[in-house]
RNA sequence: CGCGGGAUAGAGCAGCUUGGUAGCUCGUCGGGCUCAUAACCCGGAGGUCGUAGGUUCAAAUCCUUCUCCCGCAA
């Protein structure tokens, strides 16, 4: 098929070189405008733009395809692709776009719609302790995550799975799918089917805000919180003042009376929570890297009894 | 030129202010104790102190260059 593929972060590449690996004609990709970002400010390229240039596609990057992006829809029309894929491109496509390809705009979204519509399904799933996610490729329409669904894949969250762990998992699958989906579209083997909206839920892009763990909570959603945060933008609290970022966890067997937040045994780094126990497996204090628990213990080691967050 | 922290043995750190013997916790190897052990005791190996210069009788330490890593803010 011709396609045109609209995609932006990793969570995109591997449904992109999919493509590539199963013979389709990618005439062009659109992603985001490079952006100032990290240390130094310094422009970067989308990932999808460095995974596009490896097979020396054409790039366009828009900053909107409804105002001002007239030029970028005469050049889809003149490509007059067969579809447009779209994996997290961060932008609503205008009705003029949707219209172009014969077979429609598929999109690959991170969850089991019509749950978990928008910009961080994957994370959110994990926050909320749900015991399976998925990937759903959709017909697009010209709402949020809300056109009629191609086809679905399932999958269990592990206990201590970690949002970029299952990110990545996601990311392979949603390739997948993406394939099996365009094939079936082709061959007219696919019935869209409308979401129910009685059942529909949003996940918006997670914020720093988020971060600062509460351990006045239960030790099950700390622990979500840890993984469902992790590695971006990471749940955090303070030891003596300094942030301490936590990346993984476990949950311990075992009460304390203590205050939430108290470090009961400081040989593996046990945290009292509101109901419960959780020990910290992976972590970063500042202006350090980061790593196992065990091994910052051994330069750095906690007192119990110390209060976090404070 | 956004702000700041860091690079020392296989791992994690201290030492730097006030230059002068390479230190701690752990791992590893050997030995001992023990019914036994991830516990305890004794001993050993292992480091161009990130790179390149400078100052000095002498630099991990003071000055400058470069590289790499990390937090914050966007």
């Amino acid at each position: 098929m011709k396609i045109v593929f609209m995609g932006t972060p990793d969570f995109a590449v591997p449904s992109l070189n999919a493509l590539f690996g199963a013979g389709h004609e990618v005439q062009a990709v659109f992603c985001q405008p490079d952006k100032p970002k990290g240390r130094g400010n310094k422009i970067t390229p989308p990932p999808v733009k460095v995974a596009a240039a490896e097979k020396n596609v054409p790039v366009y990057q828009p900053v909107s395809l409804k105002n001002g992006g007239e030029e970028f829809i005469e050049i889809l029309r003149d490509l007059a692709p067969d579809c447009i894929v779209v994996a997290a491109y961060g932008k609503i496509l205008p009705k003029a776009v949707l219209d172009i390809p014969k077979y429609g705009c598929v999109n690959v979204h991170g969850s089991l719609l019509p749950k978990y519509r928008g910009a961080g399904p994957i994370q959110w799933a994990v926050l909320n302790d749900e015991k399976t996610t998925g990937i759903t490729t959709m017909l697009m329409g010209e709402g949020l995550d809300t056109g009629d669904m191609l086809l679905k894949c399932e999958t269990e969250i592990g206990e201590n799975e970690t949002a970029a762990e299952l990110f990545d998992r996601l990311a392979d699958m949603g390739a997948e799918l993406l394939l099996t989906t365009l094939e079936k579209l082709e061959k007219g083997e696919v019935t869209p089917v409308p979401q129910n909206e009685d059942e529909a839920s949003y996940a918006p892009m997670l914020s720093k805000e988020l971060c600062p763990i509460d351990f006045t909570k239960t030790a099950r959603q700390v622990h979500k919180q840890i993984c469902g945060l992790s590695d971006w933008p990471c749940a955090t609290t303070t030891v003596e003042g300094k942030r301490l970022k936590v990346y993984r966890s476990e949950i311990v067997d075992g009460k304390s009376n203590a205050v939430p937040g108290t470090i009961v045994k400081a040989k593996d780094f046990t945290v009292a929570c509101g109901d419960g126990l959780v020990r910290f497996t992976e972590i970063q204090a500042e202006g350090s890297k980061r790593m196992k628990t065990a091994d910052y213990l051994r330069g750095k080691p906690v007192k119990e009894g110390t209060v976090l967050g404070k």
